[in-house]
Parts: C-alpha cells; sequence; structure tokens
DNA sequence: TCTGTTTGTGCAAACGTTTGCGCATTATTT
DNA sequence: AAATAATGCGCAAACGTTTGCACAAACAGA
C-alpha cells in the first residue's frame, strides 16, 4: 500500500491511470483551478494521484511559471547566536507557505554578489538580507535586478528596503537608564563597527540617553567586529585611554563577554568595580561569571516577520508596513550593580 | 498570459547576438564539452554571454538533466549551538562545489516525512540528515526513494546510510580517564535519550571506561532530552537516589549546565564537593562559572566531510569510506579537580 | 424549439536547457 | 589522390508543468 517507490511518477501517468487528459490532472491538483472540474473526475483524480504518490515536479512547475517557492537567506556567521533564531522564524514561516530556504554564509562581503548571482541563477523567488553594510551597493544591486528582498536584523536606513528591526535606540537607552538609575554617571561605550547600521544606532542610542540625563558625551570606542575579541581589544585601548569609566555600555554580548576578559586580567571585579551591560542575551549569558546584565531582543519574531513580509511582496499583496520594529526588553543580571560610594 | 515578466537574457539571445546556434552556446558554456568547439566561436560566445550578463536558468537545466544542484539538510533544532558549525561546514563544502543547501528545521519528528516529501518535490539532489532516532524508519524511507543521504553527528547504527560522526565512546573514555586520574572512584553519568544513537554510544563509552578502570559501574540517569531543563531534573533524581558521586559526567554542556543549576541550588560546590565534565564545547562554556571541562568535537568538519561524502555520491565517484569517524579532544578547565582528601 | 451562455475537458504551445544525431568541413592516413 | 577519421556546428526532440484556446455537452433564457 506504500506510494510507488521507483521511477518518478508525472502527471501523465495520473492522467493516463485516471483515465483523463494530463491538463485536467493539473486542474484537479492546482487548489486555485480546482473548482473548474466536475465532483467525480477530481475525486479520481485525487485519489489516483494518492494511490501513486505522485509529487509534482517543481523544476517544471518552476520553469513555466518563474516560480520556485524558494527564498535565499544571506547569513554573515551561522555560527553568531543571533542568526539562528531569526533562521528559524524565517524557517518556520517559509514551511507555513510552502517554501524553501536556502541559506547561505556569507563569510566576506565580497562574497555576496557571486553567491547573490547563483542564487539567480536557481530563480529564488525573494531574498532576505541580514548582512549589508551602511550605503551598500548591494541594496541596489539587487533591486535593479527585480528581486523581492527584505533586510531583517540590520536595516537599510535609507528605507530602500523592506525591513524587520529591533529598536536599538531604544535598546541602549534601556541601558543607560538602567545605570543611571544605579547611580552611574562616567559611563562608556564599546561600539559596535560604524560601517554597519546597527553600530551606529547603538551608539546614537547611547549618547542620546547620556544626554537625555544631563551626563557628559560617553567615551566611545569603536570595536573592528562584533566578537569577542574584538571586545576585548577596545575594552584594553578604553582602560588605556582614560580616566576609568564606573559603567559600559556594550554594543553587543560578545563583545561585553571580551570586556570581561580584560577586566579580570586587569583585576578589576564586575561590577563591584565596573558595571557592564550587554546586548542580544545570546545563550548561556545567565551562566557566566557573573550573569550578564543585557537586552533581550525577539530574535525568531524578527526573522517570522520579515519573512513574511516577503511572502506577502512576493505574492502581490504587499501593502504592510515597510519596517517593522521590535521592542527590545532588558534584561537585568548580576553584571550591574549601584555605585560604590566610596 | 505570460509566464514571467522576466528581462532575463536566455541562451539563444547569447546564441542570436553572436551569430550561431544555441546549442552551441550551451556546449560552449560547458566546461565538460567546451573543448569539442573552436577557439574564436568559444572566445566570441563567452564575450557576448559575460556582454549580456547572461545567467543560465537552473531551472530549466534541472527540468532536463534531473539535476538541481541543490541538497536539503534537516536539523532538528537550528538554536542548538552544535548545529551551526555543522551547517556552516554544509554549506562551504556546498559552495564549493556548486551547491545550495536548504535547511529545514524538523522541530517535531513527525514533520519528517512531509517535509522530505516536499524536498523532493523540490528535485534535491541528496540530503544531510541530522536527526533520526535509533533505527528510525525514515532512514529506510529515504532509501527506498533511492534518494542520496547521509547522516551527520548521529550515525544510523546499522549502517544503511554513510555518515559522519565524532567517536561517542572515545569522548567519554576521555572524560573517565580524566576524572579516573583526578582520583575520582564513584563517578555517575546524565545520560542522553537512549532512542537516539549519540546517548547510547556516550553511555557505553562511561561504562566501558569505567570497567577498564575497574571500577564500580557508574550510576546512570537517563535524560529527557539533551537540554538544560533535563540536565536539572537528571541531575535532581541523582542526588535524590542514592549517595553523592564524586563525579558527573554528562552527555552534553547543557545537561552539565543544568546540573550545575541544581548543584548551586543544593548548595554543592563545582569542583570542591564534585567534578562536573561535559560534551561539545559549546560557545561559552568557557565563560561560565566554573568554566566547565567537557569535549570539544570537530563540527565544521564534521559538516564538510557529511557534505563531501554526499557530493561524491550523487556525482557517482562514491568509493570513500562509508563512515568518517573524527577524534573528539578533551578540554580541561575548572570543573574537574582532584578528589577532596578527607 | 432555438439561440446564448455556462461548464467541463481536451489540445498543444510554451518555459530554457541538454544532448543524440547528422552533415558538412577539415585533418589524417594510405 | 582517394579514402577515412576527426572536428565543429546545426537541428530538433526531449524534460514535466501550466495555461490560453477550442469545443463539445449541458443548461439557461426567449
Amino acid at each position: 500500500m506504500k506510494p510507488a517507490k521507483s521511477p518518478k511518477v508525472t502527471i501523465r501517468d495520473v492522467a493516463t491511470a485516471s483515465g483523463v487528459h494530463f491538463s485536467t490532472v493539473s486542474r484537479a491538483l492546482d487548489p486555485a483551478r480546482r473548482k473548474r472540474i466536475s465532483k467525480e473526475v477530481l475525486e479520481l483524480v485525487e485519489e489516483t494521484a494518492r494511490r501513486l504518490g505522485y509529487q509534482p515536479n517543481r523544476a517544471a512547475s518552476a520553469l513555466r511559471t518563474g516560480r520556485t517557492h524558494t527564498i535565499g537567506v544571506l547569513v554573515p556567521d551561522i555560527t553568531n547566536p543571533v542568526f539562528p533564531p531569526i533562521l528559524q522564524g524565517i524557517e518556520a514561516s517559509a514551511a507555513a507557505r510552502g517554501y524553501f530556504v536556502f541559506v547561505a554564509n556569507v563569510g566576506d562581503p565580497q562574497l555576496a554578489r557571486p553567491i547573490l548571482a547563483r542564487m539567480q541563477a536557481q530563480q529564488i523567488d525573494g531574498l532576505v538580507m541580514a548582512i549589508a553594510l551602511r550605503d551598500d551597493p548591494l541594496i541596489d544591486f539587487v533591486r535593479d535586478n527585480g528581486l523581492h528582498a527584505v533586510m531583517v536584523n540590520r536595516a537599510d536606513e535609507s528605507g530602500r528596503l523592506p525591513a524587520a528591526v529591533s529598536d536599538d535606540r531604544l535598546a541602549m537607552k534601556l541601558a543607560v537608564d538602567h545605570l543611571a538609575a544605579l547611580g552611574h554617571r562616567r559611563i562608556a561605550h564599546l561600539a559596535g563597527p560604524q560601517n554597519v547600521p546597527t553600530g551606529v544606532g547603538r551608539r546614537q542610542g547611547v549618547e542620546q540617553a547620556m544626554h537625555d540625563h544631563r551626563l557628559k558625551p560617553p567615551r566611545v570606542v569603536e570595536c573592528e567586529s562584533y566578537s569577542r575579541e574584538a571586545g576585548r581589544e577596545a575594552m584594553r585601548t578604553l582602560l588605556a585611554s582614560g580616566p576609568r569609566p564606573e559603567a559600559v555600555v556594550c554594543c553587543n554580548d560578545l563583545v561585553a563577554l571580551g570586556a570581561y576578559d580584560v577586566l579580570r586580567e586587569a583585576g578589576l571585579r564586575v561590577p563591584q568595580d565596573l558595571s557592564v551591560t550587554g546586548h542580544n542575551d545570546m545563550p548561556l549569558v545567565d551562566m557566566v561569571d557573573p550573569p550578564l546584565t543585557t537586552i533581550r531582543l525577539p530574535h525568531r519574531e524578527l526573522g517570522w516577520r520579515a519573512a513574511e513580509m516577503l511572502f506577502d511582496e512576493i505574492e502581490g499583496k504587499s501593502l504592510s508596513a515597510s519596517t517593522v520594529v521590535l521592542r527590545p526588553e532588558l534584561v537585568v543580571r548580576a553584571s550591574t550593580a549601584a555605585r560604590a560610594t566610596s
């Protein structure tokens, strides 16, 4: 009773097996045109299709219709724990809509173009970009090629593409508010790379919040990248370059952990000597020593929303918001404490 | 109705633009048959193809040849940090060979079949499975459908499919050897689910190693899953069910962290009162309190090797090993210490 | 009863490749 | 110089769908 295992069964096989023309089978199996055919034939066709284990050949369908039910996702680094939940959200949405997801790890930005070209050759219906620098020409390239695309996590500041992002400025405001409430005044910022939108947004968020609290502008050290190693380096230059701050707001959890490393080396205690905050609430930062106060993002929903926007656009019902901004949330743990009163 | 709006340039456009038959263009652009045509024509075709920005349509090619240059990957949970590096390895290999990777998150094993069916409809050339229970009928299903497939991380014990795995028994032996060298004798094991191959393999590894050291068989508690929550529960039942062990070998880092939670609640110190080891060396376990002694796996290489095996099989040069077993490595940190001498 | 309109199917042409076959050339052999 | 082999290229048939058009039969409005 198992479906046929061997050679592929095509629409024609179903047709001859049920004594109708193969075009009728095609119609019977298409939910949109199903109604146009008679009950008996429809049931017959469905039954024999099931019996023969018919699976439509998407390659053929794609050739004819130009639609592959396939989208591409460009990610800078899958092993960065920010992305798996995003990917999960995208994939969940895709699965629900009957799409599949090509995931490409774009380690080197140089690779984006060739990868994109290959994806176009694969006839993807749309693209989710979790990469892209500020003013990245890649975005124009994508648009000029008439490719449906959305961005996730990092927005395109000039709004050329729809995007699903977290509110970076608010995130940093939450951190600064928290630190200010603890009595800290000299707050420094280990900023993300200033050539990516999030790096800029978060820095501005810190600066604005400091300003709102009538505090002196923060000392800012820019990190090479969003990595632990970059965090170490930034923390080193921060320590070497002036009076010790009372707290440091990091653009990212990994950077914060890099800061931990350097502070430990320097014999400074967190949070007694210095408060530290992160951003992302990546797995296990609640287990590090000390548990990190950070900002939690709805990563999975970010991915989901981005994908939904993309599918809406692909399917032509694109009337929704062109940028959705989700709310981050402060998670207070043990890496922040009230200012030492001495 | 026209299928698509596209200003796509096809092989025919290149042909007319360079005054040759389109079949000649096809040959000129295929590395394998390029040699059969004259230098001048070849250069002309290549030049005009480049000039017009020709991109072959993979859907058409797939229809004709039956090959899509596409593989599927089935993963139980992308957010489990074990999988991103594996995925990265797979993706790297795929990119190098001109393939793309469909990633599907198979949260519920029930979903495997339908997802697989859809992947077959998409005409994938092969499949990498990071899921599958012991004796999973899914494996037979895959084979009966004549799908090229390999397993990664988890092996199929009956060898029905090629696999790239880490040596689970050796991993546990490394942990037990280390603990024995520290003087521990009463070693317990928080085992993984016994319906997945790794769970069994690791348990056997622990038992065998204990035996080799002429120690009493370990107390074993099986976890529901490879999660922190399951680790908590298992640790609770372990503590409640007998004399306190001197060390506990966990099937997994997350489980070990769950054990941490419970031990902390119980007022027990790691490693002074109890040594703990994990498995996987997932990111940040070097930062937790105390830094976890664990087993490091070459996850990325696991993915890479699995993918390479798959591509070899797809391309018909499958004569390589049908199972590659990679060596894990012990990483000693602060969660293990010599047995208290009192 | 005769038009005029649905309704349900069949027919065949695409979609853009790859590839076996065949036919001119040209190169190689005798 | 003739016969044979090799080369380079054109021709056309697939691959499995989707879909506009044609056309019967059934149904509706007179």
